[in-house]
DNA sequence: TTCTTTTTGTACTACCCGGTAAAGAATATA
DNA sequence: TATATTCTTTACCGGGTAGTACAAAAAGAA
């Protein structure tokens, strides 16, 4: 059964190549980009991973995914007020460092890039922000139910409006890498939630 | 002094090659698929746009820009109520065909793209944006001058709150490439015009 | 016509890149 | 130790690409 044990782990060079395609995008990506990023030679590489960059990509959409979802729901189910987390989660973008700032959201980077090259990559892409856009939901419904969130608007409206929000601060917090500035913009934006 | 004539017009074989990148983007898009789609040469391209692919995308941000400047202001100038220019300006987005939405808004899609790749193309797009920005602004000034825009909110906040919707959707009508969906969304957002 | 100027078409070069193939290394098991 | 299994290393291949070079073509001017 149990040949040569393999050098290293599924996960961590996912991790490792995801920082290369969410700071320079699929296309700009080379294999070799990823190969000296992720510490392994092309055998071992093509072995793990026979669909080349694109199953790799796929792969550190998903654990993006994974660690995003996970973790926003963790968050939200010790919450004891639901939109105030929503409120926490946009207020966070606002204190992160420039170097984030410049890379935006890897799901609307891949949508953007990969509409007209690869429908089945901006597919899944869009599938996660989806999932986004639930986790908004559901946090909004349980505000309602609290009777937290007052304002009139369909929930599910709400959290498109949320969704489109969080999908033009990957760009415009590019713009604008500036801390103070952003936060302004985001706590207007909130306002749709009083 | 004047040699072989010329047998195509710059300004229209960047308008042809515009197409091309805002469908597929700057690393995606060969120079072979930009001289297909001008109906050029490699002889002639070169000897027009010595920068090569670079200059030419230049060329092309600009040419986009003078067209979406010129016809903003001049609408804007005829139009009698500023703050509905506004909203007609984003309905329009959802009147458009699923072509366009797949291919978002190209500043958008060149900031996302080369912000870590060609820092002086991303800031010749923000540049753009931040036109766009200024227009957005503008009209609201106007608006407030004629006692139509009543809201309390800043306006130079206010334009970057529809500039953040802009980009935003650039994003979101590729995930929902529907004109019901959008328009739906986009009458919510306009709502911070009241 | 002949010369000059500018553009065009094409051939060429040097390079990079994704992917494969094959041989060798490291382990468990018998 | 011998064998089977799995992973790693490295060399290689074919294809595509950006950019250059150069000769031919198309005009005006002398």
């Amino acid at each position: 059964m149990s040949g040569r044990p393999k050098i290293f782990d599924n996960e961590a060079v996912i991790s490792k190549a995801a920082e290369v395609f969410w700071r320079q995008g699929y296309e700009a990506t080379s294999t070799e980009d990823l190969l000296a990023a992720m510490g392994i030679g092309k055998g071992s590489f093509y072995l793990a991973f026979k669909g080349g960059k694109k199953e790799l990509y796929e792969k550190v959409l998903e654990q993006f995914d994974q660690a995003a979802v996970s973790r926003f729901r963790k968050e939200l189910d010790a919450a004891a007020d639901p939109i105030e987390y929503i409120r926490e989660f946009f207020r966070g973008i606002a204190r992160q460092p420039k170097k984030i700032h410049q890379k935006g959201c890897i799901f609307g980077n891949a949508v953007a890039e990969l509409s007209n090259i690869d429908p089945l990559l901006m597919k899944q892409a869009t599938h996660h922000l989806q999932e986004l856009e639930a986790n908004f939901l559901e946090a909004l419904q349980r505000g309602k139910q609290q009777g937290i969130l007052t304002s009139k608007l369909d929930p599910a409206l709400l959290a498109r409006l949320l969704l489109n929000n969080w999908n033009g601060l990957g760009i415009t917090r590019r713009m604008y890498p500036d801390n103070e500035l952003l936060s302004t913009l985001i706590e207007a934006q909130l306002r749709i939630l009083d």
